[in-house]
DNA sequence: CGCGAAGTGGTAAAAAGTGGGAGAAAAGGG
DNA sequence: CCCTTTTCTCCCACTTTTTACCACTTCGCG
């Protein structure tokens, strides 16, 4: 289970070092092989590879016919970059999804699950204040959060 | 399964590169042979040249009496054309096609499962701005997409 | 304070991308 | 029907990008 935030900066080549905590599950999981695609947040998305394969599978098998199904497809399989971790750890971001995701030199990597987000620093900054900004008390919450939240 | 996206050129002769990492899985399965044709929204379609027989055959197989079969006949089969990468892993994209996506210089081809999909690299922009300016956040996705986003 | 691990940056060789040219084929006009 | 002009195709050469490897710095822990 990937978790935790980690500020990381990309080289001028658009390598990004994934932090060594998580090297060994990545290992272990796919032999170092990630897949990076991105999200409809504008930010990017990296997968161990047999996740993200688990995933594309589920996806071109939607009717490709219905809009709301092609947009997913072009957007998450049409960017998905299958990458191998170097023996430092690094894995390269491709110009294409830096691009996507207005990532420079500071990055913000955040552990989700089975994945992580990878988000440019500023806009990582201007989603937090966003999220904290809204009425965010925990009265206004959905019920089924509220209760979970113990 | 061919994924991603990559920025491209033609050049003055219409000719685009296939990039290198696809070059392998597209000889092995047609031995360098591809189709080339039309899609619905302005953008063109590059099959490995089986996956494109198969298709043809099952498109020519609809009744033509229904004018939305009718549509697709003459669209796609009406557009195919059939190429062969050069030695420099290069296809031509034929005038017709190139005029009929608005190809101009810059262009992005993006992997779609079995397919490519090759747009005019201002088209393609638009597109994505177009689907990340729909409502995007996750609770807006039919359900069953959201259920496979994990 | 020293040692080891992690992060960062640079270099060089190889591969990929790009452009141009010559010859062949096709199209068009006299 | 033949000659001219254009288009197409194949091949070669150059430039740029990529990638693998290496070296140095920095940080954390003992």
């Amino acid at each position: 289970m990937l978790r935790g935030a980690t500020k990381i900066s990309l080289d001028a080549k658009g390598r990004m070092a994934i932090p060594a905590r998580y090297r060994d599950e990545i290992n272990e999981r796919s032999e170092g092989r990630v897949v990076c695609t991105v999200d409809l947040d504008y930010c990017l998305l990296i997968y161990p590879q047999p996740d993200w394969e688990d995933l594309e599978r589920r996806l071109m098998r939607l009717p490709g016919t219905k809009p709301a199904n092609r947009r997913l497809q072009r957007l998450m399989v049409g960017h998905a970059s299958e990458q191998q971790m170097d023996g430092h750890g690094r894995i390269l971001i491709p110009r294409e999804l830096r691009e996507f995701a207005g990532l420079d030199k500071q990055a913000m990597l955040l552990g989700q699950g089975a994945k992580f987000e990878l988000w440019d620093e500023s806009r990582w900054n201007a989603k937090v204040d966003g999220y904290l900004g809204e009425d965010a008390t925990a009265g206004d919450l959905p019920e089924e959060l509220e209760s979970l939240l113990i």
